[in-house]
DNA sequence: GTTTCGGTTCTTTTT
DNA sequence: GAACCGAAAC
């Protein structure tokens, strides 16, 4: 694709003009909601490459994969193919391709194996078990993956952390240590990094070899950040050292927009950037293009009490059009009513179903919505709370493509084995420590120790591997995935699927999707890297959205952030649920939770409706009386139109 | 001793 | 759904 010449003046605003074209060196861009903060930041790219920058010399990091795909897409629209050469994903998507190369300092192999959510979950299960601290007072492997989590990417102390955490409940902080201890270790013996591992390494590697570092601070010229305002410690230290002393480091973000403060993320480093970077340009994006006046006042509103921020308010320059409803409902059910209803009259409008969203605090809160759509057959997608590569049979796929890659892999060796009849975690155990605790099933003599050890009723189900272990090599299957994941299912799999699963077609369907998946890749190694950090394939495969974009969407408002809608519904309006009980239970305000309500507001464009029902039917007929949210309360009455519908 | 099955309970947010 | 627990089955 050929770049086309760009009138920077006419398809900018001033505002983001002068963002773009600033000057090398720190610069802080404070962008507000809908105010071209993604546009802002690809004709950056493309002003850097119009002076000459090599588009290998650009760093661009981000938080989400859907972000960097938008940006990535965007920049080569504008500037040509030639920015491929730019580097640009997520953080870990970095951290990743970094260590593959110079992991081999830090002790790992180069063909390290990621873990996921799930993965480090079990493991840590299996840490507790291994400690015997099953009888006492210890979190749940979640639990705990969180605050290690946390203490990772904020630099500190687990212990204490830990201590304050649990202050006047029986768990005890040094067993907590010790199940990390153990949890590291395990980690390092399998070859395996989590989540919070790729930033921490990535970032000991600039630490402990300069050498390493010089070789990215020379060959990273520019840097430039989105969402800055969800970075931790860790990741706005890595990006400090790679920009280094010439410090051409462009950051955007919007303190407003914060809401990841529970896996670290500190907008302090946002609100610091000045004082860190004394002589930094800064930068502000307030002209909104995206909403009408009255839901950016609702906004404006909203977010005014919140403490320590950068002051500012959108500008609208849309017309006015008509004020955000407030929607008051008898429960649930009447809310799902209601809502059906209302799209039925916006389709009648002419609003297309795409064009609409339903956003909730969380995933729970839009089953009741999904059953009322479905019985009323309204086609609807939902960014679900079960990501597609992180569902049962895609990790079972996947647990062969593992062994293949890492044969240290215990975790895949495991789940591979529990497919099979009358082998549990036992059995599977023992027959890992029998084989060496390495299981190459390229090598014969290890399919053959492997076979002898299986109870005769699995041997059906085990010539389907051995058979793929057999021609591995031959057949050149290490650089096409998609082949393994193939035979694999056609082999065993399938069957299994039928006899295990109730939507086992649904099922198949995934798997037949995970081979096209694959098919990107050159190499099962490349492949893995790639799931493992993926989360969702529908959300940014465009070929599976193509087609039916009919369709209404059902997102959390995490999952939401960054897009926008003509008409937005925000359900369970109340407090408790939203602001979640959850997060107020914590020692922290409801700062963030009101700035989540913030996100969700400013994702509409035309129309806003905020329902909040009266109560909540729980299980077995209990009810709960529902005070709407503080956020609604909050705001001057005035500023919405009130309906009650239906009663 | 292990695996499997059937019933019960609970769902914050993500790379 | 899926994780957990207890009981039945291998």
């Amino acid at each position: 694709m050929q770049g086309r010449r760009i009138d920077y003046e006419k398809e900018l605003n001033e505002e983001q003009l002068a963002a773009v074209q600033a000057p090398d060196g720190p610069v802080l861009v404070i962008a507000a909601a809908g105010t071209g903060k993604t546009r802002t930041l690809v004709y950056r790219v493309a002003w850097l490459v119009e002076q000459g920058i090599d588009p290998r010399g650009i760093l661009l990091l981000t938080f989400t994969n859907r972000a960097a795909n938008e940006m990535l897409d965007r920049a080569r629209a504008l500037v040509g193919d030639s920015v491929s050469g730019m580097w640009g994903g997520t953080f870990h998507h970095m951290a990743n391709r970094i260590l593959r190369r110079h992991g081999t300092s830090l002790g790992y192999r180069s063909d390290f194996t990621i873990l996921d959510q799930d993965d480090a979950r079990s493991l840590v299960k299996s840490c507790i078990n291994e400690l015997k601290l099953t009888d006492k007072h210890v979190p749940k492997p979640d639990v705990l993956l969180s605050l290690f989590g946390f203490a990772s990417g904020t630099e500190k102390s687990l212990e204490r952390l830990a201590s304050d955490r649990f202050e006047f409940t029986p768990i005890a902080p040094e067993d907590i240590v010790r199940v990390h201890k153990l949890y590291q270790k395990r980690k390092v013996d399998l070859g395996a990094m989590d989540f919070d591992d790729l930033l921490a390494n990535g970032l000991r590697l600039f630490r402990e070899f300069p050498d390493c570092l010089a070789h990215y601070r020379e060959r990273f010229v520019h840097t430039l950040v989105d969402e800055y305002q969800d970075t931790n410690t860790i990741q706005a230290t890595w990006v400090d050292m790679v920009a280094g002393p010439k410090g051409n480091l462009l950051v955007v973000g919007d303190d407003f927009q914060s809401i990841y403060s529970w896996r670290g993320a500190n907008f302090k480093n946002i609100l610091s950037f000045p004082e860190r970077y004394p002589g930094a340009a800064m930068y502000k994006l307030v002209t909104n293009y995206r909403s009408v006046p009255e839901i950016l006042n609702l906004a404006n509103a909203c977010i005014a009490g919140n403490p320590e921020q950068f002051q500012k308010t959108l500008k609208a320059v849309r017309e006015p059009h008509q004020r955000p409803w407030l929607v008051e409902l008898r429960d649930g059910q009447e809310q799902a009513r209601f809502i059906i209803e209302k799209i039925r009259n916006l389709r009648a409008e002419g609003y297309r179903m795409s064009e609409i969203t339903v956003l909730y605090r969380s995933h729970f809160q839009a089953l009741e919505l999904q059953m009322e759509l479905s019985s009323q057959r309204m086609p609807f997608v939902i960014t679900s709370g079960m990501r597609f590569f992180e569902q049962a049979h895609i990790k079972d796929a996947c647990a062969v493509l593992r062994l293949f890659s890492n044969p240290g892999d215990e975790l895949a060796f495991l789940r591979l084995l529990g497919l099979w009849p009358r082998v549990g975690p036992k059995t599977g155990l023992k027959i890992w420590a029998s084989l060496g605790r390495r299981c190459d099933l390229r090598k014969q003599a290890t399919r053959e120790k492997l076979k002898a050890a299986l109870p005769k009723v699995a041997q059906d189900a085990w010539s389907t591997v051995e058979q793929i272990g057999e021609v591995y090599d031959r057949d050149e299957l290490h650089s096409d995935p998609g082949e393994v994941v193939h035979r694999f299912v056609a082999g065993f799999y399938r069957v299994h699927a039928m006899e295990t699963f109730e939507n086992a077609d649904r099922r198949l369907e995934d798997l037949e999707e995970l081979v096209n998946f694959s098919t990107r890749f050159a190499t099962v190694d490349e492949m893995l890297s790639e799931v493992a950090l993926q989360s969702n394939l529908d959300t940014e495969g465009e070929a599976v959205d193509a087609g039916d974009t009919e369709r209404i969407r059902l997102s959390t408002v995490h999952q939401a952030k960054g897009l926008e809608w003509s008409v937005v519904f925000i359900l369970w309006l109340a407090d408790g649920l939203f602001p979640s009980s959850r997060s107020l239970n914590e020692d922290e305000s409801d700062a963030e939770e009101r700035r989540l309500f913030y996100v969700a507001t400013t994702r509409a464009k035309d129309e806003l409706y905020l329902c909040t029902p009266r109560m909540r039917r729980t299980r077995e007929g209990g009810i709960t009386f529902l005070s709407p949210s503080r956020f609604i309360s909050e705001i001057p009455g005035a500023m919405m139109k009130r309906i009650t519908p239906l009663s």
